[in-house]
DNA sequence: ATGAAAGCGCTAACAT
DNA sequence: ATGTTAGCGCTTTCAT
């Protein structure tokens, strides 16, 4: 324990200067005669001296610190773009405070304003379950925030989103074109901003193809295994006519087909599937899991640099970026045989 | 934006007290009359007067903030930690700043710093691939801090650590029960604390079956699932006497299960392959993989709770608390028709 | 029971 | 080019 530290005024008796002019060097700041600026910069080096980032942040009201929530940092979704996010502002002398909701809509809006009271510069937020209104509210506080898969109805504000009525749509599309013509949605929660968008490239590839969709073809479900194990169960016994799933994310997708494997059925034979995000564990289950492609840790790191920009007031690059999706085909609807698998 | 926010003085003004008094009330603090109590308390609702983290940091050195430094929080591993610290964390009104080394050890003492720098109340450390030296040297500067998977060579400090040398051990015995006398070691870095501790249970157990182990069993990779690929790659070349496989986590042993399915290897027929960690991906791919369990997320909490103690100097807390783990048993290494899978 | 005053370490005017 | 003076919003003595 090394609690006693060095003070900007510690620095100043050494140099025998104000501590002004110290402040003036460590902020980089003009008016200071090279002599005296090398003379106090020896000594910051000597003492070890290291601004206080509290006091400096109680001075200026910034503190270089961003605030990220996500409802499962353990989901490897969110766990990928966390490390996108720190990357980036690692990179630009930024900390990162990370939130977990536990898909928790009352904590969402908790840790928001406890973010809020921290003084953070900025937030990204992914995955709210939240409404629209009370996230509006609970985001207007902030200096700034980027949200990620999701965009307000009534408003444009900077987002990271992907284009997930196309992602639906290709994952669809792909089924309908491998002849299937029940195809059961596994949708993920309710509150999903991102599942309700799907649903509507699911239907509208469904509309194109002619095929009325029965209501019973989807089922909502936590976004987990466990979620997509009870999702499929009941879609096989409530609607046995159903060939093939297009479902929520990865982690349901292998629920599902872990429980179809497990009732004996064949996989893609007797039921395809498609999952969302091309997690690594996609490529990874057998057979493997056709997917949409989602770039998570890039996405990450490019809220951060838009993040930063709208704190420094660059609204030019405030607007929304939109991720266009990449389907990619692998055994679990392709067959064993003819497996094309992408690594 | 609603940058304007109320202060101590606003909530004193409009009750006609001094700040002082009000100071009292928000701190729970004796020496205030119920009646003004009460009446401060209804102005502090009534304008949603919140006091500032910042200032009470600058006056009390405390800033309610633990630090958390992962090597790399998407890998599952890392994740699931958080994701208990995150959890106890804010049950406990701390906030957890994360900070993601990327295994890289320059990186790592500059986090510290960065932690140190921003006041954090303590940290929690894990995978750090420093020296004893440096590490406790940078350590030291907390006033409280907890090591996951690390032990000091020359000193007991607060930690979880698993009883990894018992952990390669049963592992490695799992496998000479099951017949195997030719087992290589998957070693993970060569800096890994936790690495050179399941070597010593896996040269324990070898030495006891009486086998005398080549130095080429054990290779070390990057703890991935390429890197597994590209070790057990190594190791079919140069010992193709190799039978059976101890992993130094889940994802290497995927990788190892990987390449040897692509080339043609049965498993376990002929390659059995035990795992370290169980991380949900163990259970998911196929074969299961036979793996020793480790209570990641209950690791994270513990460590909070751990080091919220040794913040509030509740010394007797303070200790190493030892995980047993546990193997859990399934087809990896027991082949396809016997297996028992545990969930 | 309440208030006044000093100070936490720094930045941002405003002098000189 | 350098120093002086206020704060930033709060806690902690010390008075009353």
């Amino acid at each position: 324990m090394n609690r006693q530290r060095v003070t900007i005024n510690d620095v100043a008796r050494l140099a025998g200067v104000s501590y002004q002019t110290v402040s003036r060097v460590i902020n980089n700041k003009p008016n200071v005669s090279n002599s005296t600026r090398k003379r106090i910069q020896k000594i910051i080096t000597e003492t070890g001296y290291r601004p206080s980032p509290i006091a400096r942040s109680l001075a200026t009201a910034r503190t270089a610190t961003i605030g990220l929530v996500v409802p499962d940092i353990s989901n490897p979704y969110f766990s990928a773009l966390a490390r996108g996010v720190e990357q980036v502002a690692y990179a630009h002398n930024y900390s990162v405070l990370l939130c977990n909701t536990g898909e928790d809509a009352s904590r969402e809006l908790d840790v928001l304003r406890t973010l809020d009271e921290m003084y953070v510069d900025g937030v990204i937020v992914c995955g709210l379950r939240q409404a629209d209104a009370p996230l509006q509210q609970a985001l207007d506080c902030f200096r700034a925030f980027v949200m990620i898969n999701r965009r307000f109805a009534n408003k444009v504000t900077p987002a990271i989103n992907v284009d997930d009525v196309l992602g639906g749509y290709l994952a669809t599309t792909h089924l309908l074109d491998l002849g299937h013509t029940a195809i059961g949605y596994i949708a993920g929660p309710t509150t999903s901003f991102s599942g309700v968008r799907r649903l509507k490239g699911y239907e509208k590839a469904l509309a194109e193809a002619g095929i009325h969709r029965k209501p019973g073809w989807v089922q909502y479900c936590t976004p987990t295994v466990a979620g997509g194990e009870t999702a499929v169960r009941l879609l096989n016994t409530n609607h046995p006519e159903i060939s093939a799933l297009f479902c929520y994310n990865d982690l349901v997708a292998i629920g599902a087909m872990r429980d179809c494997l497990a009732q004996g059925r064949r996989i893609p034979e007797d039921m395809a599937i498609v999952g969302y995000d091309d997690i690594m564990l996609a490529t990874l289950v057998s057979p493997p899991l056709t997917t949409c492609h989602v770039p998570r840790e890039e996405m990450g790191s490019q809220a951060v640099t838009m993040l930063l920009s709208c704190i420094n007031d660059e609204a030019n690059m405030c607007n929304e970026i939109i991720i266009t999706p990449e389907l990619v085909i692998r055994a679990s609807t392709l067959g064993t045989n003819t497996a094309v698998t992408k690594p």
